[in-house]
DNA sequence: CTGAAAGCGCTTACAG
DNA sequence: CTGAAAGCGCTTACAG
């Protein structure tokens, strides 16, 4: 394996000299710069950036966390994130973390080896962040994106989308076009807030116009996924007093539900009506396509990276921002007569 | 940040027992390990993997690089591959490489920054791994997943479906239920051998029949995307002379064209059927369900992991594999009168 | 069973 | 503008 020893040697000059053209510093002539960056094109020798990492105090990084390798959501909101803070001139490193791994753990550690300039959470639960929050590197301010955080820590801050006015919003329109037994497909609200946030939502829309909502027939608690969103929905005709309009809390677990009514014969929205949540891409390719909340993904990235920037100027005030959620129309709604 | 000389200061023992307690190492007394790990604990420390992988000749990770960050396939295999590395007692790390960048460089510099006892490549572009394959790390073997290799090197294997037999099945398929005039969305063939290889098995099935297949208009030629097989599903009816049914080489493409084709208000079957590859959970999902050529995933990740650890275990003699693929029948095919 | 020392591949004051 | 030296956080012979 070539080294920057290897390079000092082959070139003629220290190991110094080599580090600093490698590192594109100014204070070298322009003649040693070309003659070194000729052997370093001859070998194809990039730096180590571990063992760079390890002596440099910051890098120029933005470490981004994503929890969850199936979610579509933020899969593409990693490339908003991507895109805001490649323009203010740092690179990010991307690093997906296991469904039930601790994020904070794991981000203290990756600050440890990687010494980035801040970081950038997708998704994270908040149980992990209360508890485990004043372990992230001192100097390393984060931002969590999607979920709200609540730490009061300095220089943690987020971004979140209005969870309950979107699940009212979503509940209202169902309401709106006459549905008045409703389904809904969600998290477990004893460990999510976003699940919790989102299901007072439904629970108030429907209290503001008189009727009632019963959890233990019209909530079916699963997972986020297309698997666990199809037996979500099964359950709710099962054991739901006749739901005629179902809100799952994710496109992945609407794409489930779709396909478990067309199992059992009921179609959408002829008979039954569906509506899903995050906008991602696939949730207007399907037949019909899904009425959705969107998550404004630009918006929650290039605030995000915005806050980022005032943390790592200096700034420790965190903040807690929310921003709406728009309503994308679909063929997934049906009104009743 | 805590290093191992705190926890050397603290614990009162040497930096180097410390080590040995963190490495697992059985050579530390019983009460000196015990207190150790005591201090460890309190002040949640964690080794720094770059520190150590600096310092180790080699570690007991597998390292997995992931071509393409939105490949639903590959995501899904990721975990297949998980299992079966676990399961040899080694670890492995993911990473994800962008579409267009170079994965063997990529590696290259991952394998000097992590040496890893091997890599697994999930997707790979023949021309790459064709031109940069020597420069691998001379001792570390590497294994491409669902892409052909035909490099030679030593200690570079492959696992691979027969793309051209499952292309071949996929038209034959098609044309025992009566469609004479396919349309067939695919890749670049001058590019990409998957794709050359798949658009070479429709044409042996087409004319195995007598019949013709025109690529002029028979043949879309796009990207593997969603919003790409949308595209080529709507050229194809525009510029095919009358397809009656259509083959996509990736599920997600056939998706795009499931949506392209009920914009046109044409129904899938009743007016075009259409058959995908790959056989990702979405594709069981959608209604109509998709009838695709599934890549046998655990197949492909256990034969994977298995020559690699023949590699690993001394053994340099490269092997390539090539593992059938299954029909997965679906609602998406219509058999014409 | 335990510790002192060398060194992995880099960067960065410091001196010239 | 350039180089010698110290050190980032670890591991690993080597010696005891």
């Amino acid at each position: 394996m070539t080294t920057i020893r290897d390079i000092a040697r082959e070139s003629g000059f220290s190991v110094s000299t080599v580090s600093r053209v490698l590192a594109g510093h100014r204070d070298v002539s322009e003649s040693t710069a070309v003659a070194i960056q000729a052997v370093v094109d001859r070998y194809h020798f990039t730096v180590n950036r571990a063992a760079r990492n390890l002596k440099q105090a910051e890098t120029m990084t933005i470490l981004v966390l994503v929890k969850g390798r199936h979610n579509l959501l933020f899969a593409s909101m990693l490339e908003h994130v991507q895109a805001a803070v490649t323009a203010t001139g740092y690179s990010v490193a991307a690093q997906y973390i296991d469904e039930d791994d601790n994020e904070v753990a794991e981000a203290e550690r990756l600050i440890a080896e990687t010494k980035p300039a801040g970081v950038v959470f997708l998704g994270a639960d908040a149980d992990h962040l209360v508890t485990d929050a004043d372990r992230l590197g001192e100097g390393c301010p984060a931002v969590v994106l999607t979920n709200s955080v609540g730490t009061g820590r300095a220089a943690v801050s987020s971004v979140t989308t209005d969870d309950f006015g979107a699940a009212r919003a979503a509940a209202a329109y169902l309401l709106d076009r006459g549905h008045r037994m409703l389904g809904v497909i969600g998290g477990n609200p004893a460990v999510s807030t976003i699940s919790r946030l989102r299901a007072a939502g439904v629970q108030a829309a429907v209290a503001a116009r008189g009727l009632t909502f019963d959890p233990a027939t019209q909530y079916a608690q699963t997972r986020y996924s297309l698997g666990e969103g199809y037996d979500a929905a099964g359950w709710l005709l099962d054991a739901g007093p006749g739901v005629t309009a179902v809100y799952a809390m994710s496109d992945i677990m609407a794409l489930g539900a779709l396909r478990a009514l067309a199992d059992r014969g009921l179609g959408v929205p002829a008979d039954v009506s569906l509506i899903g949540h995050d906008g991602i891409d696939l949730a207007s390719y399907v037949v019909p396509k899904l009425v959705t909340l969107r998550q404004p993904q630009e918006t929650l990235a290039r605030r995000g990276v915005e806050i980022l920037m005032t943390h790592i100027g200096g700034d420790p005030t965190p903040v807690e921002e929310i921003v709406g959620v728009d309503i994308v129309e679909g063929e997934s709604v049906r009104t009743l007569p």
